[in-house]
DNA sequence: GTCTATACAAAGATAGAC
DNA sequence: GTCTATCTTTGTATAGAC
């Protein structure tokens, strides 16, 4: 299929922004993990590094956004429990070198990356507002409930980074316990 | 001086790892903006990148240990709570661009990076063990004043990386709002 | 639409003069 | 201890055949 190399070239980037951040994602990488040839990279991304860059970033955006689509939202306890159980294994990923691909293109800001920041953005932006909505309906108010969805999104943040450094979980496990009481 | 340029070559090295991360610092960089010459960087840090940037995100550790062994202790919510007081401005160097050099070094693990990464681990870990035995002076338990510690630089992190995509500290004060209760 | 080959720039690293 | 000059590798990007 026509679509199946741009594809995959977009899922190698996904990887390889998570590993080795963007200013160490190289086409050379991208294109070993793809299988795909060194000008095709350019047919489908004319844009270059940055456009194939954004589109990692979107899909690893959208897959997020689903998956916290799908929470429930009883109590803003339950919907807290269920984030932080639903991410542990991306957090896991992490703890093996991994990260967030949509994080990595907030670095290295030098030049091109307006439109990256902004593409990042959106996405944190969109999961935040998809929280937010849950623990709205769960009772809180407006202002609480953007709180607490940020307040999510921020650990989730952070344990990427500890946990990539620490090669386990237990700095997420930590922030977890520490945390889950806030939410009644 | 003799180590005027080498300070200085650490100063830049901090300042690029928190703008454009390991990868995307160059010695090109470090060398405009130090005022140093090409080959004076493989005399002071004879290692390469990598001794480089471990001194930089060791001496980054260092400054943020002293500041957090300057906190007071006698709660658990006004530790917490001058914690996010005192980090609120280096958050802010986040919003326009920067971030933490030590998370910096934790990104792009390809080949060299073990060494930085255990240099990270240990400055995290500094850190947390500061602030837990603030906290268990407080009154905590050992363990739920890891768990705090950890929450802390967690959150800390995180702001890092939204604050720094939203270019406004919005996401740090709302995270603050929703956590600090946590403390009583 | 996919490939090979190559141009061009930038990076890390080293050698040797001063 | 600091400088200039240079080697080697890697990376982005383009041209053109199939």
């Amino acid at each position: 299929m026509a679509t199946g190399v741009r594809d995959r070239m977009i899922e190698s980037a996904v990887e390889l922004l998570q590993r080795r951040g963007l200013a160490g994602m190289s086409f050379t990488e991208v294109l070993a993990a793809s299988g795909g040839a060194r000008g095709a990279i350019y047919h489908h991304f004319p844009g270059g590094k940055e456009q194939l860059a954004r589109a990692a970033a979107d899909r690893n955006a959208r897959m997020v956004l689903d998956h916290l689509s799908r929470l429930p939202e009883d109590t803003a306890h339950t919907l807290a429990s269920a984030f932080f159980d639903s991410v542990r294994p991306v957090v896991a990923a992490s703890a093996q070198g991994g990260g967030c691909a949509v994080a990595a293109v907030t670095v290295d800001s030098g030049g091109s990356a307006g439109t990256l920041l902004a593409t990042a953005a959106s996405a944190f932006d969109s999961w935040i507002d998809q929280l937010s909505g849950k623990f709205s309906n769960a009772g809180l108010s407006r202002d609480e409930a953007r709180n607490a969805a940020t307040l999510l999104i921020t650990v989730l943040q952070g344990a990427h980074v500890l946990c990539r450094t620490a090669q386990t979980l237990e700095p997420f496990d930590r922030a977890v316990a520490a945390c889950l009481p806030t939410f009644g």
